[in-house]
DNA sequence: ATGGTGGTCCTACCA
């Protein structure tokens, strides 16, 4: 089974791209960030004429996450905890998680918020969201230890200095500041591995270059999209890599999706 | 190649 994680920026003017991207690795669950549109907007159809069910969480044009699979859809949840952190005027629980079993994996989806920058509201509000996410995914695994689970998605951190093309301009940054990186690593810690780095080692490594200053073909990118796997899950990975052919040609999203191989 | 972002919606905001 293969399961796969990517912010398309837009889901609308990239289902295209989604399509072809889900037919040319023969992706089973496909777990998406940023779809950028409402419930009623989401463009379903083509993947329904594919095979394959979707859950979409959409409530405006900012955030949005989905799931994309073909390996069933089951018990979907659109807040990882009760109490998920709220941000706004007026505060609401933005559209930025989803859960789903898919083919016997609990499968999340995360749009991590970005914190803007460091001392900003949006930043306190990052670190209380993955510090939130941290309490819910130990608890799942304090109820099931042998829980299949993958936290998927856009964590908008770099935990490590390889994951960042220049670390000297990133100095005072979101991203890779020590709050930042340490509330991933509780994540790692509490017992969710990273199963893609070992197959996809640094440095120069990237999921994301941004759109500007022609970052993609300079190999100015950061590390920042990540599959997480339980114990239980760890040990079934066969493979995973980055496509960073999808980041190539017009009409790309900034990020390049991420995939794992399981047995 | 001597340039230089792109998504939302239409005016700034977000990344």
């Amino acid at each position: 089974m293969r399961i796969a994680t990517w912010n398309v920026n837009s889901i609308r003017s990239r289902i295209d791209r989604v399509t072809a991207f889900l037919e040319r690795h023969d992706i089973d669950v496909l777990a998406i960030q940023e779809t950028k549109c409402r419930e009623d907007q989401f463009p379903g159809l083509e993947l329904s004429a594919m095979g394959y069910e979707f859950a979409h969480q959409g409530l405006s044009q900012w955030n949005g996450v989905a799931l994309i699979s073909r390996v069933g859809l089951e018990d979907v949840a659109t807040q990882f905890a009760d109490d998920q952190p709220m941000f706004g005027e007026p505060e609401i629980v933005e559209a930025r998680s989803i859960g789903a079993t898919c083919g016997g994996v609990r499968v999340w989806s995360f749009y991590v918020p970005n914190g803007r920058e460091i001392g900003h509201p949006h930043y306190d509000y990052k670190l209380l969201w993955l510090e939130r996410l941290r309490q819910a995914s130990a608890e799942w695994l304090a109820e099931n230890p042998d829980a299949q689970i993958a936290l998927t998605g856009d964590w908008n951190v770099a935990p490590q200095d390889d994951d960042v093309w220049d670390m000297s301009v990133f100095e005072g940054h979101t991203h890779v500041s020590k709050p930042e990186r340490d509330a991933f690593h509780a994540i790692v810690d509490t017992g969710y591995a990273d199963v893609v780095r070992p197959f996809t080692p640094g440095p120069g490594v990237y999921t994301y270059w941004d759109y500007q200053q022609l970052a993609f073909p300079k190999k100015r990118g950061l590390r920042i999209d990540f599959i997480l796997a339980s114990p239980a899950l760890s040990t079934r990975v066969e493979t995973a890599w980055i496509d960073r052919e999808e980041r190539k040609g017009k009409g790309a999203s900034d990020h390049a999706p991420v995939i794992i191989e399981i047995a």
